[in-house]
DNA sequence: TAATATTAATGTCCCTAAGACACAAAATAA
DNA sequence: TTATTTTGTGTCTTAGGGACATTAATATTA
């Protein structure tokens, strides 16, 4: 019970907010990087993140969707805690903590900002193994996907990587590419039924064939959680 | 893009590291505090926790386990991090920001080792509305909790709870305390056998009545999950 | 010793939700 | 009109948990 500390006799660590940002595009999970500017790994891609500025962030969540903002102009339509990673390597001036995000946002919402921003970059996640990466940040998102992976098993939130309206095709094909594998159309349509977030809406024509039905999320409903998984 | 950042500029956050550590004693799932000694709240009942130590530490898990070491004297079994919180309200010192871990433990591990404490105790997590406790680490238990019962309905972890060797019916009752329901035996033992996890050994007695299975862990498996959820 | 009580383990049927896949519906193109 | 393509539905199968009866093994008691 040594509680007698002197708070300044410690070297505080530095702590740090990175937020993988994660997009369905061209028929491929991508990651937001930017070209760092410092110089731990200058020049090297990295997480977009940076350090907590206490009179502008309320709490680490603005801080994420804030340096999002500032490095990269996006707004994440969904952003939750992956967790925090530590250690003495992980940054070549000694221990660092880094509380990590991973966020999703459509690929419609990212076409027109992100071309006003230099130095940040969507990559396919299969192509990360061939770039040089700052720090563990490799790793960090290879986290981010298995976490995001599970997520889309028991859950819809890859319907954040979708317009406002989308399809049930739309639909499937982005947890398709999320999980890496196919899915039942039927098994998905009964989701969304028996979860009753989501409300149906008009139609509209898509590649020669019978019109789809769109859905979009109900107003301030919370993305339910499944009892099983999808065929894993 | 302005990074441009002085991190001197700032007020680097202070950090600490909490644990939230879990037992099932007296038929109930008990949570250990430490009556705080320094100021911020001091008297008060709170998260076994503290600073990192970045000459003692090689990353925050073992922050975690040595605050438990010098609190409470006790090494638990499981230990994973729960999320970070953080706000400007939760301290009255201002901005902070904690990362919590959730623990496990056997209450077998805990008695003798938590009686050369003092300050540290065990509360019925039922008991603590009615407990004045520090910050928002009430909050932060009941999260906490919320994240161990979810687990319990697709793993194994409350084996941690338990001694090395434990019948079906010991994991039965700490599963049903945790997760606040009854379940099926044999849906558990279905899940012993197909998870491959565990295996067998010689029998023991109990309350009058046919000997019973003993059950350990493998050594060097990892706790499996599960496919569904137990009756949600 | 035999009957009863108690707890452990198993056998079996039911139920739910996902998988598989055929088929019908609605649109386009030839 | 017919073929093609995509959407949506009907329905049977499958996997695994829920429910619960039955059997097994031990202790207690008449």
């Amino acid at each position: 019970m040594t509680d007698s500390y002197d708070i300044n006799a410690f070297k505080n660590p530095l702590l740090t907010v990175d937020s993988v940002l994660f997009t369905v595009k061209d028929h491929a999970l991508k990651v937001l990087l930017v070209k760092r500017a410092k110089d731990p790994f200058a020049g090297r891609w990295g997480l977009p993140g940076g350090f907590v500025d206490v009179d502008l962030d309320n709490n680490t969540d603005l801080t994420a969707l804030r340096k999002l903002k500032e490095k990269t102009n996006l707004a994440p339509r969904y952003l939750e805690q992956l967790q925090a990673f530590s250690s003495h390597n992980r940054d070549p001036r000694g221990f660092s903590v880094t509380l990590v995000y991973y966020a999703l946002i459509a690929a419609q919402d990212v076409s027109s900002h992100i071309d006003t921003v230099e130095n940040a970059q969507w990559f396919d996640i299969a192509d990360l193994d061939n770039l040089a990466v700052a720090f563990d940040h490799k790793f960090i998102v290879e986290q981010a996907r298995t976490r995001l992976q599970q997520k889309a098993l028991y859950s819809m939130v890859p319907v954040y990587c979708l317009p406002e309206y989308f399809t049930v095709s739309q639909l499937k094909t982005v947890i398709e590419i999320i999980i890496g594998k196919s899915i039942q159309r039927k098994s998905l349509i009964r989701r969304i039924d028996s979860s009753k977030i989501f409300q149906k809406s008009a139609e509209k024509e898509k590649l020669g064939g019978r019109l789809s039905q769109l859905y979009c999320l109900k107003a301030d409903v919370e993305i339910v959680n499944f009892e099983r998984n999808l065929s894993s």
